[in-house]
DNA sequence: ACTAGATATACTCTAGTTGAGCAATACCCT
DNA sequence: AGGGTATTGCTCAACTAGAGTATATCTAGT
């Protein structure tokens, strides 16, 4: 009889808190890791239901927003999860990874279980300008280093990176995770090697098993399908002002856009309509309350007006 | 013990024949179906290895780009593949789909196995003006009926086959298979409720299982690829004209698009140069051959001009 | 009450992109 | 030589996106 298959579900919770992107955590021996449940075929039709279940079972939250990501089942992934319920050490785990959006941060009801910050686990993700990454002073020529002469290297180092024609593209979030991790520089890769685990300063702590990188490519799908579908509503209040949504779009892009720009590609996209009251608010003038368009446009995104000069 | 999980792979082997994609198909009992096979952890590292091993051991075929499309775990979606290797009846069968490209059509090596167009299963997909599809006439009036006066429906009518503002959109081509079969139009949709399985004229012949599905999935994905990635390549021959390149563009994409702004973009893209022969063809002034560029841009896509007015 | 500071909102300007069409060119065939 | 056919070069207008300027409306502080 061949080796057995077992289906690991891994949740990329994401929301907004405090300006900042965070996705819940769960905390393990060997550091921090995604929410992770075995998928029983006996109990559950789809994916998507076990993964529900089990998120809602472990934590407190109601999942709006689901979205399947990618399926794992490279060898060798599975050993830090070889203790996880059922699990023998024969077994192949393979994982399927779902990204689930909420509009809040709540409680999670669990000690174990925290909201962590996107940028914490990758700073150099985060471009805005208040948020000063180590990317320019480490990051970088660490890896010109690691490509040296070497013209395949360079290549995938000056895309994922944004050094040559296209630029900065913010939903390359994965390819830039994977070539730091073959570069040697984040934590992960000493540790898979068995070595200790010792990343450059400035790639951010580790997660458990293969997590940043499931991680990296739900930031890289979200900000991608933010473009082409009104995702970020899932992830702002029922009202909203036109700054809210900004923030939260910058928050999830890693980079700021034109405010004027912004507005008017919102107000034109026919995705939001005014509710007629106005934000009570700190300072300045207070801001027009939005909500979503009943019978908007939902095959849209947003059109995401670039800073092309430094703020 | 719980039940157990079999993985499955399945391939959607695309290539260009005679100016139309086609598929990769195998032959069964109950109709056409895309290549699978067991995915075996204790012989393959990862799901795309296995995937290759299966088809270069099934068909003579070597595979060139691969992706991954999707994980189908659906209930229900094995049954018609119970009979195969080593899956027992209380088996949950799983299947990773995934597009692989190959720039020519090749002997598959199989008595069971051919390649089939993309447009005999999903004749509405083919929107060249050439092409005729039953789409005004029986499509959509059925699927009209089948909306009724219910909003929600008619909202995904309208997105899926771009009835209002964004229009048609190429990508969409899952989106439009789904409601085809929630509408109880193709035949699928009565064989999977056990009924005699008889769809709507001109809505394709079904393919075993949720092949098409998988089949709809890798056409929108491709579709959609093009744009911010140069895959095209993929489906051409090393050496070729703009028009081999455009018409293979325009068979993925199912429309046609403005020839000399598809020319001024690809030339001003730097994916390609002259090789300075020129094509030896009937009829007209010959054309120049192009080549990939080898330093060229990896991390873009085609511009698509799009026609506005129908030809 | 008035002012400074802060934020929201309204417009304008400009360069680049995109959809569209015209016209010239280069080959084959008869 | 001339018709047929396809390639190639070029122009134009409409639209889009990035950027900047100006004005409106609030809070907080004096």
């Amino acid at each position: 009889m061949s080796a057995r298959v077992v289906i690991g579900l891994n949740a990329v919770v994401t929301a907004l808190e405090g300006g900042d992107p965070h996705v819940l955590c769960v905390r393990r021996e060997e550091g921090w890791g995604l929410p992770y449940g075995a998928f029983d075929p006996a109990r559950h039709r789809t994916f998507e239901l076990g993964m529900r279940d089990f998120v809602t079972g472990q934590t407190a939250l109601q999942l709006g927003y689901v979205e399947q990501l990618y399926t794992f089942g490279d060898e060798g992934r599975e050993a830090p999860l070889a203790s996880f319920r059922g699990g023998e050490a024969s077994d192949r785990v393979v994982s399927v990874g779902y990204l689930a959006l909420s509009p809040v941060a709540g409680e999670t009801g669990r000690s174990d279980a925290a909201w962590r910050g996107w940028y914490e686990h990758f700073p150099w993700e985060d471009r805005r300008p208040y948020a000063r990454d180590g990317l320019e002073e480490a990051i970088l020529p660490a890896l010109r280093d690691w490509a040296g002469g070497d013209r395949a290297r360079r290549a995938r180092l000056d895309l994922a990176f944004g050094l040559t024609e296209p630029g900065w593209q913010e939903e390359r979030a994965l390819d830039r995770y994977e070539l730091m991790y073959e570069a040697g520089l984040v934590p992960e890769a000493a540790r898979d090697a068995g070595e200790a685990a010792e990343g450059l300063p400035g790639t951010g702590p580790a997660m458990t098993s293969d997590h940043r990188r499931i991680l990296a490519t739900a930031i890289g799908r979200l900000r991608g399908k933010l473009r082409y579908r009104p995702v970020i509503f899932e992830l702002v209040a029922e009202e909203f002002t036109l700054t809210d949504l900004q923030d939260a779009v910058e928050a999830i892009l890693g980079f700021c856009v034109h405010k004027q720009n912004f507005r008017r590609a919102i107000e034109a996209s026919g995705l939001v309509e005014k509710t007629g009251a106005v934000a009570a608010r700190t300072g300045g003038r207070p801001a027009a309350l939005y909500r979503r368009a009943p019978g908007g446009p939902s095959g849209v995104g947003l059109t995401l007006p670039r800073l092309r000069r430094e703020v």
